[in-house]
RNA sequence: GGAGAGGUGGCUGAGUGGUCGAAAGCGAACGACUCGAAAUCGUUUAAUAGGAAACUAUUCGUGGGUUCGAAUCCCACCCUCUCCGCCA
């Protein structure tokens, strides 16, 4: 969320740094909205002053005289009455207001970093570096037939239990998925995380705090009965979960780390990566999460990227860094960067984690503070995936698959699975 | 699901119509004492919006209502806890 204040006081500099997303915001109506709230704000303060200095005076007279059905009292509560309706009239126009505001203002996206590359879609993201080398081998197979050969998932069957884009995990799939889980938290725990494993389902303050809602409702599962949703992503509940606070200086900054399973309606991609691991309603994911200091985010930025490209390395998959341009940040980010794995069946780089400074994006919609130089301010988060798990097996299938259709799986997985390769059963 | 209790500042907790934004305690900050620390004593210490500031307004789960005046009374909703039932 953005500061209402300075949409008040300086509107085309909010429009302006918002259009390098690449769009048109309307700065103009939310802040003719504002100003009219304010105008408003400032007659009632006034009325409620006399109204209350008219109560306290009544107070006394009737504390300290016998007569408490004098003349003079009775005017005095008639004029009380007649603030009232006025006030009460005001409140009403306000309400409406207020409304009117808090609905556009929630659907602003964040300021772009002027850091990130201005740019219009994800062709003008720049690649900052690349690492490992590539699977250079005659008749690659996908991921998809990898799983299938070795027994590894069951997309079919999955669509009995649900529906397109759900998995089975079988066998060694499921195993090798859980070692994916125990050995990213192992590491990041290492580093410093704190692990923890918070609900799956969250409610729509929550996903207003991280900034799915209200512009994103189509993109997460509702429940019917209860105001509460399939989380998304970790990234919700971790937010959530010091929501309301004002956290002391000396604890930052806060570092978590999380497994969740993460739901998605995935609405608009019909007919895209409809196989295999790439894109389900439901997947597994590493998420890493930083509350820090708002003078410290830079830095935390670039850690949060580095401990998540630390797995990448550590699975020896190739990967790319990428800067993420203006026109393709995410809603509440002012700067991303995202890890890319390798993979060798289609010839590209897939998205496998993003790595997100929000600013105080979130914090301002979560209320999430500390105190600096005795005052409140609110303090920034950051998120990334440390991985996603569904896409790093996907990786690993393909970039360790053998010539006789085994998959040879990184050193640093083996004390987790319990063997070097994947064979048929 | 049934019955009951309750939601008050960073935390604990008092407050049932009138200077109550709210006692007390804890915690925290500063000061004194000390070579230093602990202990002790003293002072300070809620947030949000507006304002340069003085100050003004709002906020006692949320939203309505009654009243000149509501933490306190009325209505609706949400949440938490305890017991019972069901259940991993």
């Amino acid at each position: 969320m953005l500061d209402q204040k300075l949409i008040r006081e300086n509107p085309l500099s909010v429009e302006e740094n918002l259009s390098l997303r690449g769009k048109v915001y309307n700065i103009a109506h939310i802040n003719e909205l504002t100003v009219k709230k304010k105008e408003i704000d400032i007659e009632i303060s006034s009325l409620q002053s006399d109204s209350k200095k008219l109560s306290k005076l009544i107070g006394q007279e009737i504390s300290t005289s016998q007569n408490h059905d004098s003349p003079e009292l009775k005017n005095l509560k008639k004029k009380g009455n007649e603030y009232r309706i006025k006030i009460s009239e005001l409140e009403q126009k306000q309400r409406i207001l207020d409304k009117e505001v808090e609905n556009e203002i929630y659907n602003l996206p964040n300021f772009p970093s002027k850091d990130a590359p201005i740019g219009k879609d994800e062709n003008d993201n720049v690649q900052i570096k690349t690492w490992g080398d590539h699977l250079k081998k005659e008749n690659i197979k996908s991921h998809v037939e990898i799983g299938e050969s070795l027994s590894l998932f069951d997309s079919i069957k999955s669509t009995k239990i649900s529906k397109s884009r759900f998995i089975t995990l079988i066998g060694n799939g499921a195993r090798l998925e859980r070692a994916l889980i125990n050995f990213m938290l192992d590491i990041h725990t290492k580093n410093g995380y704190l692990e923890l494993m918070p609900p799956a389902l969250v409610n729509s303050e929550s996903l207003t705090g991280s900034g799915q809602l209200p512009k994103f409702s189509n993109e997460s599962f509702k429940c019917s009965n209860d105001d509460l949703w399939l989380s998304p992503t970790a990234e919700v509940p971790l937010t959530a979960f010091n929501k309301n606070e004002i956290i002391d200086p000396k604890q930052l900054p806060v570092k978590y780390v999380a497994y969740s399973p993460c739901f998605r309606r995935e609405a608009g991609s019909y007919g895209r990566d409809t196989k295999g691991l790439i894109r389900l309603h439901q997947f597994n994911k590493v998420e890493l999460y930083w509350l820090c200091d708002p003078s410290k985010s830079l830095e935390a930025h670039q850690q949060i990227t580095s401990d998540a490209e630390s797995i990448l390395k550590k699975l020896e998959l190739p990967y790319r860094l990428v800067d993420i341009c203006t026109g393709d940040l995410g809603f509440s980010s002012c700067r991303t960067f995202d890890l890319e794995v390798w993979l060798p069946s289609s010839k590209c780089y897939r998205e496998i984690s993003s790595c997100s400074n929000c600013w105080d994006f979130q914090a301002r919609r979560s209320s999430i503070r500390t105190k600096i130089d005795k005052k409140n301010q609110f303090i920034h988060t950051l998120n990334g995936s440390g991985l996603a798990i569904g896409r790093t097996m996907a990786a690993i299938l393909e970039n360790g698959q053998q010539p006789d259709g085994s998959v040879k799986l990184p050193e640093a997985l083996v004390p987790y699975f319990g063997s070097n390769f994947i064979k048929t059963a």
